[in-house]
DNA sequence: CATTTAAATCGATCTAGATCATTTTTTTTT
DNA sequence: AAAAAAAAATGATCTAGATCGATTTAAATG
């Protein structure tokens, strides 16, 4: 959690105390670029920040706080691709291809985040070759985390994919084997593509098995190895 | 199908009749680079082209032919992405994060493919910024592709499915209602995330309803409407 | 603090879809 | 063309996992 006056003396990216690691490499004339019309928002838990569907005019640089990503699927299930942390950029392919947002972002926790116009933006990545570069290797990241979810969602069961699910939260995000659980069971479900219903049993199943504990929202994973294991068996 | 002659007169890319769209915008001095070392090998239907999970040296653009793109999964089972045909450019999202091979490609018939050096395919990204941009629409083109791919096949079950792989082939690869299916139904299976039997009953399904025929390996989509339908209702 | 409202839990079905066994058709090889 | 091998088709189970209903717990609100 930063404090009020490090985000409010953000008026300016060339001065920003916070500056996303994306853009250490660009000149001030290139952050010049970036802060015109650029301003910051506060978002409450659970409010809604990007929603799939509408135009993409911005891109979205997460300052302070946790979000999810997903996309609204059929009916009204969600799929929940992943949660993002500061400095992540949120906006998604389409700023690339077809101008429009095809996920949805909400607050997890309390969130800041920095709304930088698309066009502005656009125009540092044809003036620096690097950063389009960085670029470039942001977006291929995603697809290649993509390649693996997908390959747990249409292959494993539900044990192998609550397995992935855990695993990513405990190793990708949180970067802990004990961490708050910022998601609901409806949500675990959205991560590892089963029902609500069927994410309480498999939590359970884990839990009585040892494999983890649960106290309130706090989750610790107790026996890592087998979790893994599980993992592999699908 | 090309001509032999095309073919064998590539032995440039800045004299190259076949030229791939990507590399229109180029120079003359960065066609010279990415020439450097580059060659083409021909394929026979069936023969593999990249191996998933060995390491990215080349960028391949495909001159001729129809690959297939799939991501080996659990056990012997494998996710096919997409199919590929001229001009596509393969090897991957790995090419720009950690120079792995994150999918395998085989031809489904037969094939030429350049082989173009990865260092030299970065170095004119770094130079030509517009060249970059290029590539993150491309990039970001799959990534789209991958979310609605990935809500078809976790969220809907087997008719629609299928009737989003057939008229993915249709629509987006085709681009016509009757087309040569070079796919086995393990293929389709594997397009699908079903069962080789499922494939099998759907698409009999479909033929005992009207929905398409089959002579041989030739498909005919001939109620485009209904597959619409299907699709839409998961 | 009491009252609603939402979220979590859990047992009891029910079904989509995998798996298996067998037969038929097509393709390849001799 | 005959034989062998591979691919396709199909009926008969079997089960993972969804759905439904009822209950309990937790959280929000007057």
């Amino acid at each position: 959690m930063i404090s009020k006056k490090q985000l409010e003396g953000c008026e300016d990216c060339r001065e920003c105390l916070n500056r996303a690691p994306y853009f250490q490499i660009l000149s001030p004339e290139e952050l010049e670029i970036v802060n015109r019309d650029r301003y910051s928002v506060r978002y409450k838990a659970g409010e809604m920040i990007l929603k799939q569907g509408t135009s993409a005019t911005h891109v979205l640089s997460l300052i302070d706080g946790i979000v999810k990503i997903y996309i609204e699927g059929m009916g009204d299930r969600n799929l929940l691709l992943s949660l993002q942390k500061p400095w992540a950029l949120l906006g998604g392919p389409g700023l690339h291809t077809d101008r429009r947002v095809h996920y949805s972002v909400s607050a997890l926790t309390d969130v800041s985040i920095c709304f930088i116009v698309l066009d502005n933006f656009n125009k540092v990545m044809t003036m620096n070759c690097r950063f389009a570069n960085q670029l470039i290797g942001h977006v291929s990241n995603q697809a290649v985390i993509l390649f693996d979810k997908m390959i747990s969602l249409t292959q494993k069961q539900m044990h192998g994919r609550m397995a992935d699910g855990l695993l990513y939260l405990s190793k990708a995000f949180f970067e802990s084997d004990t961490f708050k659980l910022y998601l609901s069971r409806q949500e675990v479900a959205d991560l590892t593509a089963m029902s609500k219903d069927s994410a309480i049993r498999i939590l359970k199943d884990f839990e009585r098995d040892g494999i983890i504990a649960m106290q309130g929202n706090e989750l610790s994973i107790l026996d890592k190895d087998q979790l893994q294991n599980i993992s592999l068996k699908g």
